[in-house]
DNA sequence: TTGGTTGTATGACCTGCGTCATAGAAGCCC
DNA sequence: GGGCTTCTATGACGCAGGTCATACAACCAA
């Protein structure tokens, strides 16, 4: 158990005898593509850490729809960390593709950031690295759908590579729209020669266009910078 | 100097000698509304704490527009910590009223972060603050602008009281959309008797329609057009 | 095999809100 | 005062994209 702790980053912060002691108290547990890992509201009694997979935090729109809030990989990946100290969880995490988490109780998480530093500065890292995405996405929310897709498929690219295994329904949650104006964004995409795609997977064939459009415009601004 | 870092919550966690030393490396400035206070992509070389006043991170969007990412306040706010061991900021901060910061080399607020741990879990707690509170936001950037200006007031609210001194320019920055659509939403609201409005100031007669609104709208959807 | 489910694809319609324009009111400086 | 600028307010127009409908292909289970 404590070899496995050993795999996962954030954990290479603690010395072997911590890693022990932390190794009998948290458990492997592993979820299949779509499985529910927790959910939004409940009282958050464990911190997760994604040690293989993708999770993606949702969470309910006032319109009964879902978005993804942030797509978990390993390493960098904390669930249900901004629940510690609040209580409940904020979102829903929901397996993206079959995943293996590590579990740990809040309070032996807790104690494991009083007494250890340099773990405490790599959990701390990790929620810069995610502030940081999330003004990205939030700088971007009232950008046309296009960009956001874009925006989308090259942070997946980072992660997968070339070839994203995922489906427009999926696509489009991470991008804030609908399947249907995600296959057809794509679709034109597509005959663009960006990109290709098949049953549940979109392959890049070029970033570079994809990442113009997230470019600033620089030129011809307005003066007083409104749009 | 040292007192006046007594007076700011993150710094109660540390003790009176380190406070001390502090004081010796960090510097107070005030900014007036509108006042720049550092910008987007340039090196990071401060980390900011808002003592006083209120500090708006805003990112430039790919079509030239600004949105405001995050909205800080005095004692949950640390401007520049998503910049932090990355080198550069990730927003620009403008002041959005008369604000006092507390300004910090980077690499002091570093060496504070591994030598005092009640600071850094108090640091911590802050970015979970803020992570929940983003996901928030992105959560409702696809919902109608209805619902994006009344989280908006509801936020700034817990900030101000019921009147809340802003423009509809700004609101509108805040809420993702123009300053059109935010003075004819919120006439709309005024006709509705939720709130009064004047020169530079929105006040909020009653806060549960505001609040209706953002709830999720349980049972089968749309009994009629009106979400 | 059949029948069910999920993913992809496209057409048609309609509306929320971005955009442009115009105008009055409030505040500021000389 | 007069002349700015900023904020508020409202009308008119157009379109990106949400919504609904239809259809076919891929996959799975019995």
């Amino acid at each position: 158990m404590s070899d496995e702790l050993a795999k996962v980053r954030l954990f290479q912060t603690l010395q072997g005898v911590a890693r022990l002691q932390l190794g009998a108290l948290c458990e492997v547990r592993r979820f299949r593509r779509g499985d529910t890992i927790f959910e939004e509201d409940r009282p958050a009694e464990f911190v997760w850490i994604v040690k293989q997979g993708v999770v993606h935090l949702v969470k309910q729109t006032p319109q009964n729809g879902l978005t993804v809030i942030f797509a978990m990989t390993p390493h960098e990946a904390l669930c249900g960390i901004s629940a510690f100290e609040h209580g409940r969880y904020s979102a829903s995490a929901v397996a993206a593709t079959d995943t293996q988490l590590i579990k740990i109780p809040a309070n032996a998480f807790s104690l494991l950031l009083q007494d250890h530093p340099k773990f405490a500065a790599a959990v701390l890292s990790t929620c810069c690295h995610r502030i940081r995405s999330m003004a990205e996405v939030i700088s971007l929310a009232q950008a046309p759908v296009e960009q956001r897709l874009a925006h989308v498929l090259l942070r997946l690219r980072e992660t997968f590579g070339k070839t994203i295994p995922i489906t427009h329904h999926e696509l489009a949650r991470m991008a804030g729209t609908r399947w249907e104006t995600s296959i057809r964004t794509l679709s034109s995409m597509k005959r663009r020669g960006w990109v290709a795609s098949s049953r549940g997977k979109v392959t890049i064939l070029d970033v570079r266009p994809l990442q113009a459009l997230l470019r600033r415009t620089n030129g011809l601004s307005k003066p007083d910078g409104s749009t």
